[in-house]
DNA sequence: TCTGGGGTCCTAGGACCC
DNA sequence: TCTGGGGTCCTAGGACCC
């Protein structure tokens, strides 16, 4: 049996955790540079606000209704997260966090009845941290997935789904709800008569199978009950990683272009030594204009290492070189990306047979990144941080108009 | 004036090898 | 008349998830 906790609009919730005022009202979390509706309290989804939504759309309506809007604190909202999985964890051995609201347990032999078990849960992630949660109990991950969106309308915050009640249920939830099955499928299915997830499990394996390929037909058995997708406990290593930034305001200058993309460089290199990993490829893009006003586009590219590096000097200066190449003069550039990918461990990497000078440069260079990362570590995010970008970084910075007072000293010293 | 950010997996097709 | 059999690696594009 498997119980998939899932934490009610998450970050609306951390929003109320520190401001329990909000409790009741209806709140909605923007996404960075107050740009999307990324969380909506209950009362806000009542009112028919879609997730996603651009909040420029809807800032008159949600000023009427008299919406408390909260810009998103992704820093905030991973502390929490991580309380509420090391929390779960002490009720199984084998779990797996699947994203930063939800985790799949494996429910021990000496859980008894599911549904107390749940509640026990339940209660105790409430009491303790203050968030509240839906759990789904199942026999596989996307049952168990189906029972947790169900659960959110009952009363006790808890379904399971049993030989008795499966097939009612399924044939209660459109196709399109299904986890694993999202809108170009659904609607190719619909086509073919298929509009809930009952008369999916009823279409013939083959058929299924040679129409959605074989994550489809994993989805059709395990509909059926038999589990298929493999609980994921211990986290795999990051195959890439990106960091990207619509900017506060428009830049047009190389100097400042570059040095915003800086800034994301430093936070993407960060995170690959955390994971011990160092990488073969680096590639940056940079978005101009915006999306329904004159010219728009991307301008991308990426450099291939001879030897994977890790250092925010080697990353930066490639990343430099990159802007430089495809920087176009005249243009209003409003988000710069950069993504990280083919990693090695840093520990095992190929080298070059003939340049031992530059690796011992190299290594000085890794030295001092690791001894920054271990003072940031220790005292604070930016405590050591390049002068340059440090005098520039207000012209770039997202907004961040409703962020909540609390965090905002929080987070400086953290 | 204006719409976020970060990932993974699968498949088909091309190129290449013996 | 009618052209073997078996395999790998890489990339782009599509789809999905939170």
């Amino acid at each position: 049996m498997l119980a998939l906790c899932d934490c009610n609009n998450f970050f609306v919730s951390c929003e109320r955790l520190y401001r329990p005022e909000l409790l009741g009202r209806p709140v909605v979390v923007l996404s960075n540079n107050d740009g999307c509706i990324v969380a909506r309290s209950n009362e806000v989804k009542a009112m028919g606000i879609a997730m996603g939504q651009p909040y420029f759309q809807v800032q008159g309506l949600l000023r009427r209704k008299g919406v408390v809007v909260c810009s998103g604190n992704l820093v905030m909202y991973k502390e929490i997260s991580e309380k509420v999985m090391k929390l779960l964890s002490r009720f199984t051995d084998r779990m797996e966090e699947y994203s930063i609201d939800e985790a799949f347990l494996c429910l021990p032999a000496s859980a008894g009845d599911p549904a107390k078990f749940a509640a026990a849960i339940r209660e105790k992630v409430d009491r303790w941290i203050g968030i509240p949660i839906s759990v789904g109990l199942a026999s596989t991950k996307t049952l168990a997935k189906l029972a947790s969106e169900k659960a959110k309308k009952t009363e006790s915050g808890i379904l399971e789904i049993t030989a008795g009640n499966a097939r009612g249920l399924l044939e209660a939830t459109e196709i399109g709800d299904v986890w694993g099955i999202g809108r170009k499928t659904a609607e190719q299915l619909n086509r073919h008569g298929v509009l809930n997830a009952a008369h999916f499990t009823d279409r013939d394996p083959a058929w299924v199978k040679k129409r959605f390929t074989v994550r489809g037909l994993m989805t059709q058995i395990e509909l059926k009950g038999q589990p298929c997708l493999p609980l994921v406990t211990e986290a795999a290593p990051p195959k890439s990683i990106q960091v990207s930034r619509t900017w506060g305001n428009v830049l047009e200058s190389f100097g400042d272009v570059s040095l915003a993309m800086t800034d994301n460089v430093l936070k993407a290199a960060r995170q690959l030594r955390q994971n011990g990993l160092a990488a073969g490829v680096i590639s940056v893009y940079m978005r101009y204009g915006y999306r329904h006003h004159g010219e728009c586009g991307y301008l991308t590219r990426d450099l291939i290492f001879q030897s994977p590096v890790l250092s925010d000097f080697e990353l930066s200066y490639a990343a430099r070189l990159l802007i430089q190449e495809i920087f176009q003069p005249g243009r209003k550039y409003t988000q710069g990306g950069v993504i990280l990918c083919r990693f090695t461990d840093a520990r095992f990497r190929q080298r070059e047979l003939f340049d031992e000078k530059y690796y011992r440069e190299r290594s000085k260079l890794e030295r001092f990144s690791h001894a920054v990362d271990e003072i940031n570590g220790h005292f604070g995010e930016r405590v050591i941080y390049p002068a340059s970008l440090a005098v520039k970084e207000k012209i770039w910075r997202p907004n961040r108009k409703h962020l909540s007072e609390k965090w905002e000293g929080l987070e400086v010293r953290s």
